[in-house]
DNA sequence: AGTCGCCTGGTA
DNA sequence: TACCAGGCGACT
């Protein structure tokens, strides 16, 4: 579920949860979702503290004080779940680190598709994050992101949510931005004008903070570390309002599918 | 560029 | 029962 907002609700709930905590042990009833393997993964952590937590797009990295990284991805429908030791299980939880201090971090994913990565130093970690565009809220200016457009043919909401072109934009965010920017989602990268841009490039960064300052989208999903919904879903402009009034108009949000993924949009609105 | 697969759960 | 799901890589 989790695009930036949600990652990084979660980022800076572990760090303030689970820095300087010592791993005791990891445990998984779901030992695919382990890379390479859970035994290569407890003999680089035991006995290791967190140091550090970052993200980048929608991955998180644990840093710990011998060197190594993990990094974790979240997919459609992870959670990542400080709890005390004695707190009962949590639903679809597959992977659990014992800490220090009776806490657990436990990785919930009821569809297995989220994993988590042993990196084994700085090294290897920038080879894997190069892959990456640039972060949308930190290092994408305008100028930069209205080159990025202008030079492709492919389609714009399959571009936003293309990590490797931006970072940190999934489904909701660039079907609420386009919405705001007045695009039809089906529009050509190239074909939109320099105003358009500008429009939308606004857009993106006011959906993503709206996104962060309500702790993210749960839509049935989603938890911060905590284990506390977000709220950007009672301020959803067009994703998931299928039938629904358009906020600007009396037309009805439509549903469409896009680069294969549920689109939402208001005809009349979206040009 | 479009489709499929990974897996499982929720809802019409 | 059928369809939908916030991601993403592999395939055609």
């Amino acid at each position: 579920m989790p695009e930036l907002p949600e990652v990084e609700t979660i980022r800076r709930d572990l760090k303030s949860l689970i820095l300087n905590l010592k791993v005791l042990d990891i445990s998984t009833d779901s030992p695919k979702q382990v890379q390479p393997s859970l035994k290569e993964v407890k003999k680089a952590l035991l006995g290791r503290k967190i140091k550090d937590i970052k993200r980048r797009s929608k991955v998180l990295q644990i840093f710990f004080s011998n060197g190594v990284i993990i990094l974790i991805h979240l997919k459609l429908n992870g959670r990542l779940l400080v709890r005390d030791k004695s707190d009962g299980k949590d639903k679809w939880q597959h992977i659990t680190l014992s800490l220090s201090n009776d806490k657990e971090l436990r990785f919930s994913d009821s569809r297995k598709f989220g994993w988590w990565k042993l990196i084994k130093n700085k090294e290897e970690l920038e080879k894997v994050l190069s892959d990456f565009g640039p972060e949308f809220l930190d290092d994408l200016d305008f100028e930069k992101f209205k080159e990025i457009l202008s030079s492709t043919r492919r389609n714009i909401k399959v571009i936003l949510m293309d990590q490797k072109v931006m970072s940190g934009v999934g489904n909701i965010y660039a079907n609420d931005a386009l919405f705001l920017a007045g695009i039809d989602p089906r529009r050509t990268a190239d074909k939109i004008s320099s105003d358009e841009i500008k429009k939308l490039f606004n857009a993106l960064e006011k959906v993503l903070k709206a996104g962060l300052k309500y702790r993210g989208a749960s839509d049935q999903y989603y938890l911060d570390a905590r284990g506390q919904k977000g709220s950007y879903q009672n301020h959803f402009l067009v994703y998931g309002k299928t039938g629904q009034k358009c906020l600007n108009c009396q037309d009805k949000i439509k549903r469409i599918v896009v680069g294969g993924r549920g689109t939402f949009y208001c005809p009349s609105c979206q040009k």
